[in-house]
Order: structure tokens, then C-alpha cells, then sequence
DNA sequence: AAAGGTTCTGCAAACGTTTGCAGAAGCCCA
DNA sequence: TGGGCTTCTGCAAACGTTTGCAGAACCTTT
């Protein structure tokens, strides 16, 4: 039991000793909520002196009483996927305005390591959390509603109706893309999906079929190959897959700016030009696709608004406990850069 | 005051009740130090209980008695840089083993705003911190010595001795790249710097020069532009300056990926080709400058195990206040891809 | 069989707050 | 002047743990 000593906890019942007043004056004069219960004297006098003491409130204490942590849990499952810095940092913009702190949780993709997480962010009494991990269908998330703490999905929804979420509107995103590409006479347009079971690769595959229907395109299954998950790796696996099936295609739309990586080096590695041969576009516009060769079209999802709006959603549920859940769409833009181009002949 | 009124919790008190035992009993079984203290029978029991009533344990009433949070803060300057999110995966990484939660505060570059989250920090009584806004003088720093909470610096250093830090070796990345580039037939290198007052930013400037003194080089001042910040616009803005000096140069070497970057922006506005010119090189190898146009040859930081070595001595620290601090520097390596070629003539 | 030891469990205080309740002032107005 | 209000402050209990202390029970030893 390491015991650190800092210097001796300055409490309320010091600061009331020094006054002559109660601890529980103290207390009140220290909440904006009750401070004008008491005399503003003698409120002067307890406010001096808990400066001049350097009072520090012990959260544990308050906490222990009042049930309140003023603390959220994240749930990010990678963080060092550049998509969801930024959501976190969205998140902790507006939640320290209002003296929240974040704690994160980092789940690997591991569906255990976030029950272990979620058990964790349960033990601390977190106000309520933020899930960027949930599957489409996510017993997480069966499990959250269990408990009555706030919570809402960032980026990627489930199909349980009811629970608050905040997303890019994907299928319009996918659909944005194939007007563009169809304005630059593409017909033929493969597609390097992501998983499945996640909404952002569900709805974005939704979005292109839509979209190629809307523009009286026809869609090829051999022009389509689906990658176990958002990687280079499984992009470029699906690129190849698609390149062997020996059809007539300009154009690739991948379900993610990493899966597009992964066409950039199939192409690549098979002698093909993005976008003379074959033009390329993602989604997400994560930092620096912008510079990568050629620079990548994609579609942008606001990352930082995300999390920002999700936070904002989750305050309203911690405090306001009975509005009903608020299911949000942001819209997504198109960044048209250099790896589309008009389709040859 | 909301109520957040979950099913009502399941105290000591209810298992005690439960079992027919006192709720200390139930407190040493459920210790893992104190187990062996209660009848394999009863500590039998009660744990059947426990499971049985789902009792989790009150993080604020342990850590009030205990003065212990399990929970470390983790600041840094902006969560969007591609560079501290590896660094946090790495903390949690080894943190999450031992039960901690890392709460994260996002600086954006503010020294008020340090103050501010650092204060936060201490009220949440953090167990430790480790810090990735340090510069080389750092009031923050010296505002952490004084109260006694263990923490260490993670890839930033400042001048202060005796306080623990764990960063990468940057004089010799310096050296590094200098070898590559002298091998490389490049004799006249300039130098777009970071901020000095970063250690990164200073120290890396260190291990150029010690790198051109070795190679019998000497440094033209000329060929040296300082940068604000490690952004894009800086390295743009430094490279632009040192070609408008209209020296003879066929390489430039980057504080940083981000500015390498701007280097890039520049030369192209210019004309200048990479590596055909100019060879460009930077520093940290931050996600995807391998996909950069061209791949930039760049020093590797491994940020993932700077973060890891930094929780561990944290750990370390927090269990055993009285070993002495500790300085580590990790290895870098030099990654060289296609941003640096043959210095013509 | 009694003295001494060892092992186990209960008791109660403590950690630092918050908050309902009640009593003490002070005030107003009749 | 005294009764009823209002306003302020103190009291004490409570939140859910942990832990030193002491007593109870059991076991060993002589």
C-alpha cells in the first residue's frame, strides 16, 4: 500500500474550523447550487479562506454521495486508427466546458476486451459513455440499455431502435460518389467493401448500390469483393480479388481511405495507373489523404463533429434523463482530388 | 440532480446480510491481500454470493478510504497528431493489465489550458501522469515536483534532472539521417527546425550538427529556417525561406513528418522534384508517410513503446515511491524509403 | 485440564462530502 | 408585544468501503 504523502488533504472541515463555522456551511457556500443559502459574510469569509488554503474538493467523497462522477467513458476500437482521434477530441472539447472528464478505452476490435471495458467503465460510474465500436448488431449495446446510464453511438449505429446515435449519413456519402464518377463517364465501378456487420460498411455498400441504381447503372458481383476489415491489408486483398474476375472496370470505390490504399498498391503491383487506368475513391478523408499518390478522392466525414455532437447529445441524457434518445445524421461532403479522372473511352 | 436510479446497487452490506457474516468479512474476501484471512469455507460463500447478487464494487468509497484512483491522466498537446495516439494505446496497453483507467486531457497547445487539466488531474487524484506537452522548461513541471504524485515525461524531455522521462534518442536520430544523406554524395544540407523550446525540436537539431561535424561537414546558416510549430504550413513556410536564400542545396532534413510535408508543398510550388532535386527527410515516421508522394525517408519513433516504457515506469514509480527517477531513451531507426536519393554532381 | 497461542470474525471508526431536518435568530405586521 | 414568517446555520446521518483492535473460538502443549 503505497501511501502518498503529498502534503496533508486540505478538507471542509478545516476551512470551517478556520472560519467558525460548520463543515456543512463550508459546503454549502463552495456549490453555486446552494451558495446563496448562506449570508454572503460569512460566504465571503469561507470562500477567502478556502483559497488561502488551497482547498481541493476530494471528487471520491462527492462522488460517493451524490452518484455523480463527472466522468465519461469512450469506447474507441482503435486508437491509433486516425479516425478516431479526433472524435475524441471532439468529445473532450465540450465536455471539459462543463468540468467532465474523459476516460478512453482502447478495445483492440476484441468484443471481449470491451465487456471487459465496459465492466470497468461500470465499476467508476461513468455519467454515461460513447461507443464507437458497435457491430450492427452489438450485445454492448443490449448490454448498455440494461443499466439505465446514458449513452450514445458515435459513427457507426446498431440496428436496435431507440438508442442515440450520432453518424455520417453514409448512404448519401456512397451515393455522392457514384454521381461523381458517373459525371466522369464511369460505368463500369467495382467495389472493395468493408465488413458487413459494421453499419459505416453496411450503409456505405447500401449508398453505392443506391446510387448506381439512381444513375440507371447496373451493379456487377464480380465487380465486388468484401475485406474482413477496414485495413490496407484486406483492401488490397479485395482489389485483387476483383482484378482477377478479368472483368471491364475504370473505377474502384473502397469502402475506406485505407482499404483505397490497399487498391493503390494492387494497382500498383499490377502495373495499373490511378487514375489514367483506374480511378480510386474512399471514405472518411482521414488526415493526409490528401497527400497520399495520387491524392485521394473521398468522401469527408465530419470526425470532429462527431464528437462533438455526440458529447452534446450525451449531456442533454445526463441531464435531462427523460428526453427520448435522438438519433443524428450529419452530412458527409465529397473532396474530389486527384485519383479520379474521366473515365477512357 | 438527475437520478440515475440503475437497479439500486449491491452493497458489502447486502452480501454480509446474505451470507449471515459482517460486512468486513466480505471485505477481506473479496481482497485478494486479505483472503487468506477468512475460512476457506466462508470466503467460499460469500464469493458465490457475490457473483450471485452481481456485486460490483464502489470505485468512489474504495479510493476514498484507500486515497488510491487507479487511474492515471494522460495529457497531451493534440490528440490529432498522428503522433500521440500510439502513444496513449501503448500507456493503456500496459496500464489496463493492472486495472488501471487512463483519462486523457487534450492541451491543444494551451499552457492555460495544461494548468487547468492538470488541476483536474489532482482533483480526480490521479495515481500518476505522464506527460507529452513538456517543453524544455515547463512550469507544469515544475508545478508536478511539488506535490508528490509520481509522474513521467513521454517524448518530450525538459532540462530538469532528476525527473523521470522516457523518449527517443533524437541526437542520434540526427546523426542518423546525416550518415544516410553524406553516404548518399549530399554535402550541402539544410535544416527546417521545430520550435526550440521543444526537446524534440532542439534535440534533433543537436544530432544534425553532431551529425554534420562528424561527417566533416560544416553547417551553413543559410541553409537553416525555424518553424513555430511542427505543422505542414511551418515546414512550408521554413523551406520557403531557406530558398529564398538561393544557396546551393540537394537535401533538406525535417524536424518532423509534418513539416517534411511542407517541404514537399513547397518544392512542388517551386518545381522542385523529390528526390530527383532535392531529397527530403524527416523525423518520427508517423502513419502512412510511407504512402506520401514520394515515401519519405524518415527516422522512426516508436511511439508505441515510448508510451509503454512510460506507463511501466510510472507503475514502478506508484508502487515504489523511493526508487529514483528514471531517463530512458529508446532507439530510433532510420527508415529510408523514396524521398532520398544520389545528391547529383 | 489449564495455560498459552493461533486463527478467525465482529465492531466501530474513519475517509470527505452532501442534505433533510430542526432550531435559532431576525423580521414584519397586527 | 407577541405570533407567525422567513432566513440562516448547525446537527447528524448517510454514501460504501477498509482496517486496527479486541474478543471468541479453537488448538496445542505441558
Amino acid at each position: 500500500m503505497a501511501a502518498h504523502n503529498s502534503k496533508p488533504r486540505v478538507t471542509l472541515r478545516d476551512i470551517a474550523r478556520h472560519v467558525g463555522v460548520h463543515p456543512s456551511t463550508v459546503s454549502r457556500v463552495l456549490n453555486p447550487g446552494t451558495r446563496q443559502m448562506v449570508t454572503e459574510e460569512i460566504a465571503e469569509k469561507v470562500t477567502r479562506a478556502s483559497e488561502e488554503l488551497g482547498y481541493r474538493p476530494n471528487a471520491f467523497a462527492q462522488s460517493l454521495k451524490t452518484n455523480r462522477s463527472f466522468t465519461i467513458g469512450v469506447m474507441v476500437p482503435d486508437l491509433t486508427n486516425a479516425a478516431f482521434a479526433p472524435i475524441i477530441k471532439g468529445i473532450d472539447n465540450v465536455l471539459e466546458e462543463s468540468g467532465y472528464s474523459v476516460i478512453v478505452a482502447n478495445t483492440d476490435n476484441s468484443a471481449e476486451r470491451a465487456k471487459r471495458n465496459l465492466d470497468k467503465f461500470r465499476e467508476r460510474q461513468v455519467d454515461g459513455l460513447v461507443i464507437a465500436t458497435a457491430r450492427r448488431q452489438d450485445e454492448l449495446v443490449t448490454d448498455c440499455r440494461a443499466d439505465a446510464t446514458p449513452f450514445v453511438l458515435a459513427v457507426r449505429s446498431t440496428t436496435d431502435i431507440g438508442v442515440s446515435s450520432v453518424v455520417s449519413d453514409e448512404i448519401m456519402g456512397g451515393s455522392m460518389i457514384i454521381s461523381h464518377l458517373a459525371q466522369l463517364g464511369h460505368k463500369n465501378i467495382a467495389y472493395v467493401a468493408g465488413p458487413q456487420f459494421l453499419s459505416t460498411g453496411f450503409e456505405r455498400y447500401q449508398g453505392y448500390m443506391q446510387g448506381l441504381a439512381r444513375m440507371g447503372l447496373k451493379a456487377n458481383p464480380d465487380l465486388y469483393a468484401e475485406g474482413d476489415a477496414f485495413t490496407e491489408e484486406e483492401g488490397r486483398r479485395a482489389a485483387s480479388k476483383i482484378l482477377a474476375a478479368r472483368q471491364k472496370f475504370t473505377a474502384i470505390v473502397a469502402a475506406n481511405d485505407l482499404m483505397a490504399l490497399g487498391c493503390y498498391d494492387e494497382l500498383m503491383a499490377k502495373g495499373l495507373r490511378c487514375p489514367q487506368d483506374i480511378s480510386v475513391v474512399g471514405f472518411d478523408d482521414m488526415p493526409f489523404a490528401g497527400h497520399f499518390n495520387p491524392p485521394l478522392t473521398t468522401v469527408h466525414t465530419p470526425l470532429l463533429d462527431v464528437g462533438a455532437e455526440a458529447a452534446r447529445i450525451l449531456l442533454e441524457q445526463i441531464e435531462e434523463p427523460d428526453v427520448p434518445p435522438r438519433a443524428q445524421k450529419l452530412r458527409p461532403e465529397l473532396i474530389v482530388r486527384a485519383s479520379t479522372s474521366l473515365a477512357l473511352g
